[in-house]
Parts: C-alpha cells; structure tokens; sequence
DNA sequence: ACTTCTTGATTGAACGTTCAACAAACAGTA
DNA sequence: TACTGTTTGTTGAACGTTCAATCAAGAAGT
C-alpha cells in the first residue's frame, strides 16, 4: 500500500476531472475509481466537491512550471537557452499531459484557474524569454525586433505540438518527432533573427510607443 | 424582431455553453437568457438538451473554417499567401472568440467535438499549408524542410495572440497588435527558411522515411 | 376549426452533502 | 495481560435540492 487513501482519492479525481470536467465529474465516479465503497469517505478527508478540486489543482500544479531555475544560465547562447525552455515546454506533452487536459478544460470557467495558470505558465515563460531576447538584441547577437513578437512567436511554435498530444489525438499522429520540431523551430528563429553581416547600430525595434 | 425564437434559443444557449460548458449550462438558465417563462419552450424546438448543444455547434462552425477559398491563389509568392492565411486565422480571436471558448472547453470531454473540429479547423489548415511550402520548396522559393514542421511553426506564431484574445485576458492586455504581430511572423518565417544564395538543389528535407 | 406557440405544474432520477453507526487501531491505567 | 476510553477510518441510508424532460391545457395566429 505505498498510496495512501488521501492521494488514492485525489488520483481518481484528476483522471475523473480531466475526463470529465469539475460538473461533469461525481462524486461518486470519484469514488467508485479510488475503490471506495462509499461516496461519503470523501468527505472524511475534504470538506467538500470544490475545494477536493483546488487539491488536485494544488497537488499536480508543480510540473505545469515551465521555466526551471532558468535564470541561471541566461547568459548561454541563444541556441542554448532555446533548446533547453523548448524542451521543458513540449515536457508538457508528456507525463503532464493529463492536467494539462483537466485545466484547458476548466480555463474558460474558472477565472482563477485561467489567472492562476496564465500567471504561473505562460506569463512567466514569455516574460523571461522577452527580457532574455532583449538583452541578447542588446548585445548585439540578434537583429532588434519586438521581443514580444519574438517571445510569443518562439513558444508558439511548438504549441502544435503539445496540442497534438493533449487534445488532438488525430493531429499527433502525422506530427514530426519533438526534438527534431524543436531544433526546427530554433533553426528558423534564429535564422530569422540573426544580425546582418553589415550592422547599423540602433534600428527601429517595431514596438510601437503608445 | 429580427430574430427568431429558435435564434434566440440559440443564442443564449451559445452564450450559456460558452460561459459553463454543457454540464455547467441549464436549460432553464439557457429559457432566462432567451427570455422565454418558461424552460418548456426549449423542447418545443429541440428534442433534448444534447441536441440543443449540436445545433449551437453547426450553427456557429462556419466562421470557424479558416482556409477560405485559399487554394485558389495558392500560386502566390509565400508573403501573399502566408499573411492572408495568418490574418484570418487571427480572426478567430474577434467575433468568433465565444464559439472558441465554446469548443476549447468541450474539447476534452467530447471526442466527437474534438474529431470534427481538428478536421475542420486545424487539420484542414497544416493540410494545405503544408502542400504550399513543399511546393514552393520545388520551385526553389524556400529552402528545403520538414513542412509538417514548417507548417506547424507557422500556424504556431499566431497561437498565443489568440489565446489571449480567447482564454488569456490577463495576457492579451501588454500583447502586441495583430497586423504587428503577423508581420513579424511573415518576417521571421521567410528569413529563417529563404533559400541560401549559393543553391545546392537538391538537400535533406528533415523527414525522416519511416 | 386547426395548427403553432407558450406556459405552469409535475415527475423521476441524480446530484452533493450529512449523519448515525460500526470497525479498527491506539493510549492509558491497573 | 485485561479493561476502558478515545481517536480515526469507513460505511449505508437518508435528506434536500436541482436537473432534464413530460404533459395537459391555454393563447395566438391562420
């Protein structure tokens, strides 16, 4: 019995809440998946359906963190730093896919989940990677550009991919393998950034100034 | 009275989806968005609640289909075809934002919502995209790629600032403007795949031959 | 007169939640 | 060891509420 009743429970709640939504999922689905006999031992161990799924939220939420201790090597090269955000981004594809399914699905119902998880995942990850590509365009390793462009444009590049696997079974099965995806999207945007030979100094970083 | 009763069932029933998803929508809040007294009206037009939700999904799929009648000029240079295919695709982001919302949410509890959108919605764009590049990797125009990866990457750049229209208010707010941002993405795809002043003909595409 | 539209009342099922009761493990006392 | 009280885990039955769906009947339109 390596599992206690507690993390049983909630287990079967994050395969019944990503499968079927916070209304959709019951309690007693909830149950009869963790093996319990009666609906009512839930409500031994929480005080009731909502906050048994901020737990589940809570418990699982540490993987959907992309951006490790990233900041350290933020002096690496481009090349660098790309290949390693890319790869724990399209992480999310993997062992993640599951909660990823459960908050995607509870996004546009719950401000706080949509909040919470903008805040957490996608707004950490763009904001690191537009100050990161404003300094790399400050030292001159990449042409001036609107690095918020830049940072959504990066991400969004191996979007399709952990889409595929999350919600687009289909879609999945004709993709390319992640890491070859990865090195195409870091080719193509640094291809596409690189500095001309002839430098001009400051330019035009199209951003416009409101 | 420019709409119909049957509209104006269906109208609130899309907005009440949209907002609580179909476990989460009533009939009878669906009855109180229409205007109608009483929720038994709702089943003079439909025969259940499931119906209701079908007819809200075919009634509003149309403006869901990107790629118009895009293969006619799929003779254009790569920048005419590429921004006019990204522009509608950001269009999802305006008046089809509920309908996205809609779909997003139901997306990963009904398989047939999932089917029959990745056919025809994103399926349908790679599909084509895809035939472009590789053809205009034939005519010497790009150089040559895995264009599921190309295809991918490009739709891709374009995600987040409809995400953000659709589920992520918090980080449409500091996003960059549309027509901006697809032209960085143009920019940036054309740079990072235009073929090299020293043509080699013929080179590896990437793609692995399974 | 006939069809279409609209309504309030009603039904049976399913839901989240509560509760009293039972079982098992444990602590303290002698 | 044996007895006793206490806590913790577990259960079946029940409660009140809400839901989708039904129905008979009235109102409106033709």
């Amino acid at each position: 019995m390596a599992e206690t009743r507690k993390g049983e429970i909630l287990s079967a709640a994050l395969e019944e809440f990503a499968a079927k939504g916070f209304e959709g999922a019951t309690i007693k689905s909830i149950a009869a998946g963790a093996g319990l006999q009666s609906p009512a031992l839930i409500y031994h161990y929480f005080p009731d359906k909502d906050s048994l799924f901020r737990e589940v939220l809570e418990a699982h939420a540490p993987p959907l963190r992309v951006v490790p201790d990233l900041e350290r090597d933020s002096e690496l090269p481009p090349e660098a730093v790309l290949t390693k955000l890319g790869r724990s981004y399209l992480a999310l594809g993997g062992s993640s896919a599951r909660i990823m399914r459960l908050v995607l699905g509870e996004l546009t119902r719950r401000s706080e989940v949509s909040e919470a998880f903008s805040r957490s995942g996608p707004g950490r990850v763009l904001a690191f990677l537009e100050g990161y590509l404003e300094r790399q365009v400050e030292l001159g390793r990449l042409r001036p550009h609107d690095t918020r462009s830049g940072a959504r444009g990066f991400i969004g590049m191996l979007i399709p991919q952990v889409a595929g696997k999350v919600v687009f079974p289909a879609l999945a099965e004709d993709s390319p393998d992640d890491e070859a995806h990865l090195r195409f999207a870091v080719g193509l945007f640094l291809r596409g950034l690189a500095q001309e030979n002839g430098a001009e100094g400051e330019r035009d970083t199209g951003r416009e100034t409101r």
